[in-house]
DNA sequence: ACATTAAAGGGGT
DNA sequence: ACCCCTTTAATGT
């Protein structure tokens, strides 16, 4: 459907050949990394990029009043780092959502990548052009709507964007169109990322779950959302 | 802001 | 391993 979409989540280190992984992987940290670590933080000694191998990291950046903003929430496949990225030039700070396996490299180590790979600065291009349209899709979205629509956008795109793959027995239910979110977001992360306060969320998704729209079987327990009906929804 | 509830951690058995 | 208690995090109003 929505071509730009998908790109911004390609594997970077798909397009290289193995052997060019291998020296990848020489001079490249591979580091586990816990659900809740502070990955990345402003004004950092050197400019690092990161790759996500498996997990989730969201970023976020602090509003005057010392508000967490979230920015993005990036899931295995995805980049991020000073280098390059649209919200480059502010103070971001990336955490784990999940246990996680990120993958780092300095300036000078990507830059050498790219000269040898042209075909991956290409590459490059596209991710983060794709990532700046997405971004400006949101801000378009959330600046000028009510807080419910704000809301059902957001769980769009999270379901877009999140969706636990179905087990053979659920993909044959009767019911495909209760998507799960394998990522595990509070009232608080969804309000940071719509710039809402976390009550009002809060009331909204109750709401939301009174009109059968999301469900939960409790707290920090996985999100359910109907998004055929999100989309429905969207469209008024 | 305050109250309620669910989950996580810790100690003992 | 299990139960009970304390503490903390998330949610509800």
């Amino acid at each position: 459907m929505n071509k730009l979409k998908y790109l911004s989540r390609v594997n970077l280190f798909q397009i290289l050949e193995p052997q060019d992984y291998n020296q990848v992987e020489r001079d490249t940290r591979i580091e586990p990394v816990e659900k809740g670590s502070l990955v990345a933080a402003p004004n950092p000694e050197e400019p690092r990029l990161y790759f996500v191998k498996s997990g989730a990291v969201r970023l976020y950046s602090m509003t005057l009043e010392g508000k967490e903003l979230t920015l993005d929430v990036l899931t295995a496949g995805h980049l991020f780092g000073e280098i390059g990225a649209p919200v480059s030039s502010r103070q971001v700070y990336a955490v784990t959502l999940e246990d996680s396996v990120i993958c780092t490299m300095s300036y000078g180590q990507f830059k050498a990548l790219l000269r040898e790979k042209p075909d991956l600065a290409i590459k490059f291009i596209e991710i983060m052009s794709a990532r700046l349209a997405e971004v400006e899709e949101l801000l378009e979205h959330m600046a000028y709507s009510s807080v419910r629509k704000r809301l059902l956008f957001l769980l769009n795109k999270l379901a877009d964007k999140f969706a636990a793959p179905l087990a053979g027995e659920e993909a044959e239910a009767d019911r495909p169109e209760w998507v799960r979110l394998e990522v595990e977001l509070t009232h608080q992360e969804l309000a940071s990322m719509m710039g809402s306060t976390r009550e009002t969320v809060t009331e909204a998704m109750n709401r939301l779950a009174a009109e059968g729209i999301v469900k939960r079987a409790g707290q920090r327990k996985p999100l359910w959302i109907r998004a055929d009906r999100v989309r429905a929804f969207l469209a008024d």
